[in-house]
RNA sequence: GGUCCCGUGGUGCAGUUUGGAGUGCACGCCGGCCUGUCAAGCCGGAGGUCGCGGGUUCAAAUCCCGUCGGGACCGCCA
């Protein structure tokens, strides 16, 4: 139907009679006999002279022929890929006819996202998700072409799987031959990719769909692709080496820049400098360590376990009201309080507490932090992960820049802790999964008497953060019986349990289970970040909102009746608390 | 489970603080004029359950309560 498409023509094509076909973007009548359609497909628009346009309507499908030519002097659109030439002597074939859009598909304004969502077949058209949904094209290609050449094997594990609860909560689905049974869509392919280890496949990989039952967020879907990555005989370096490599390679595809080195820290580095296990690195206002300084102090709410700040540059011009709500923030966050300091003039601080605290404090805490005459320094004590976290999280409202900002600052995040507390029978909980290998170095702390000394075992767990977005996470994993009973037994997991749960995995380990790692990372993350956008909806096709639905097909919807009856099924009443 | 923000012709907003007739702006839509525009221009027109329900009041888009929908975040996401 088509010689060329619109976007694409240019003055090297003047004197060609050519054939395109697309939507009518926008039309500009001068009288019966002239008029100027700009035609759109997805590679842009071309400017079309026709003879009359009555007939046409916005978003009408059309096929234009026409001569391309040279606009005339004084006329050209500098604004338009095409803005040289023009169709003329046009030919036009009405396709099919349109009803006027629900909303505008230029970009002058943001139209809200359920009204887009709802007619996303439209939506789809803007410029805007062109872009994203080929932009994500573009990372899907290069990553797999990565994968390849590094000699991992694409694999499609399934996605009617055994429901585990631990972990997210599982999307289930009921089985009609084994009534009262049910399937669970994926988490992840994570087993299957330590089977296919065992079954010495070598080096697995897949852009893998995952799914959990959990609240949605800017970042989070029920469903999310995943490359999902494993392999044998390697070490936790060369899976940093792998991914890297795989990501550099979108990188390079989608912004022609080459990524570099991606920095390390580690995960304790990252929680006293950052108050997270996924900093945002675009920017500094780091959090300071004011434990020492207040080591001695009379102020109650200063004695504390652990105390630290932030220093706001220029914050010494918030508001009262704003500082309150800082305040309220916080303590929703989890602390205690918050103390701030306005420096003033004079080096004096403008504060609440200020007369509670010594000269010595305040002089301290004036070289700790650096501060400046306009600063702002905000306070929090308690015990250190809390204070760390609340910190953070005021780091991030009060200085993280836009996502289109600060360019792309990936970073390692190294050393995970195996567990992250202990629960009220001191039995640790894991931070990551079970079957994740310790640090050779602290393996001997799980033979501790002492269970705080659990908390201080590394894992060779590793997190990869692009711009303070967790992108994915792996780990070495334990491939040996002995030290994956010793896990068990410590998680409180009985043999009976562990068989249950996982038997199958521990099965085929027992038939010879190679030493393996891998990892995964969000694909739906990097490309938005890519695509400069805030949100993962834009670069997703068909995506649900924050309550999981999809305003286009209306899911989740009722089923009928016989279906029910068909998997064995009755509904309860909805409960109404 | 929780905190906060938003909801006004098809779209995007203003109006809500301080109650007074569905008032206004921009875009779009429909009709007319117009032979070089490109966010075309000019003239005319249509289009509203101010999310929904209740309350206060002589009077509610506006104040109060509830509810629904959307969004951001905390919890949650091994």
């Amino acid at each position: 139907m088509r010689t060329d498409h619109c976007g694409t023509l240019r003055a090297s094509d003047i004197g060609r009679r050519v054939s395109v076909c697309g939507w009518v973007a926008r039309r500009r009548e001068h009288g019966e006999h002239l008029a100027f359609i700009d035609l759109r497909d997805h590679t842009g628009l071309i400017q079309c002279v026709v003879d009359g346009a009555h007939d046409l309507r916005s978003e009408y499908v059309v096929r234009i022929t026409g001569e391309v030519r040279s606009r005339p002097e004084g006329t050209r659109n500098d604004n338009l890929a095409t803005g040289e030439v023009e169709l003329g002597e046009c030919e036009v074939e009405i396709l099919n006819s349109a009803e006027p859009p629900p909303f505008q598909l230029d970009e002058r304004v943001e139209v809200d996202e359920m009204v887009r969502l709802a007619h996303r077949y439209v939506d789809l058209r803007t410029d805007r998700m062109q872009r994203n949904l080929r932009v994500r094209a573009k990372v899907n290609g290069s990553l797999r072409r990565a994968m390849d050449d590094q000699g991992f094997v694409e694999i499609e594990t399934p996605m009617l799987i055994a429901s585990t609860p631990e972990g997210a909560r599982d999307f289930v689905v009921p089985s009609r031959l084994s009534p009262g049974s049910f399937y669970a869509l994926p988490q992840s392919p994570q087993l299957f990719k330590q089977l296919c280890m065992v079954g010495g496949i070598d080096r697995y990989y897949q852009i893998a769909r995952c799914l959990r039952d959990e609240d949605l967020r800017a970042d989070r879907q029920f469903e999310f692709m995943q490359l999902d990555a494993e392999a044998s005989f390697v070490s936790q370096e060369e899976v940093l080496s792998f991914i890297s490599v795989a990501v550099a390679a979108a990188v390079r595809e989608v912004t022609g820049e080459e990524l570099g080195d991606v920095p390390r820290m580690t995960w304790h580095e990252a929680r006293e400098r950052f108050g997270s296990d996924k900093p945002d690195t675009r920017f500094g206002m780091e959090l300071i360590e004011l434990t020492p300084v207040f080591a001695a102090t009379e102020f109650n709410a200063f004695k504390a376990s652990c105390i630290k700040g932030l220093r706001v540059e220029g914050g010494a011009e918030f508001t009262r009201s704003r500082l309150d709500d800082l305040t309220d923030r916080a303590k929703r966050w989890g602390a205690k309080g918050l103390v701030w300091m306005r420096v003033r003039a004079d080096g004096e601080l403008d504060s609440p507490v200020a007369k509670f605290l010594s000269a010595d404090e305040i002089a301290g805490l004036v070289v700790t932090t650096g501060a400046v005459e306009g600063d702002l320094l905000l306070i929090v004590a308690d015990e250190r992960p809390a204070v760390c976290h609340v910190l953070g999280l005021l780091r991030l409202e009060l200085g993280r820049p836009p996502v289109t900002e600060g360019g792309l600052q990936f970073l390692w995040v190294v050393d995970f802790p195996l567990f992250e507390a202990l629960d009220d029978d001191n039995n640790p909980i894991p931070a990551h999964h079970p079957f994740t290998m310790p640090h050779a170095d602290d393996v001997h702390l799980l033979d501790s008497a002492d269970p705080q000394d659990f908390l201080k075992v590394r894992s060779q767990a590793y997190d990869l953060v692009l711009n303070g977005w967790e992108l994915g996470s792996g780990s070495v994993r334990i491939h040996r019986g002995d030290i994956q009973k010793r896990m068990f037994s410590l998680l409180g997991i009985t043999d009976d349990e562990a068989q249950e749960k996982f038997g199958f995995l521990l099965d085929a380990f027992r038939f010879g289970a190679p030493p393996h790692a891998g990892f995964a990372f969000g694909i739906d993350r990097l490309v938005a970040l890519l695509a400069g956008e805030e949100n993962i909806r834009e670069v997703i096709a068909f995506p649900k909102t924050q309550s999981g639905h999809d305003p286009l097909t209306h899911a989740p919807s009722t089923i009928d009746p016989a279906q029910l009856e068909e998997l064995g099924l009755r509904l309860l009443p909805v409960r109404k608390d």
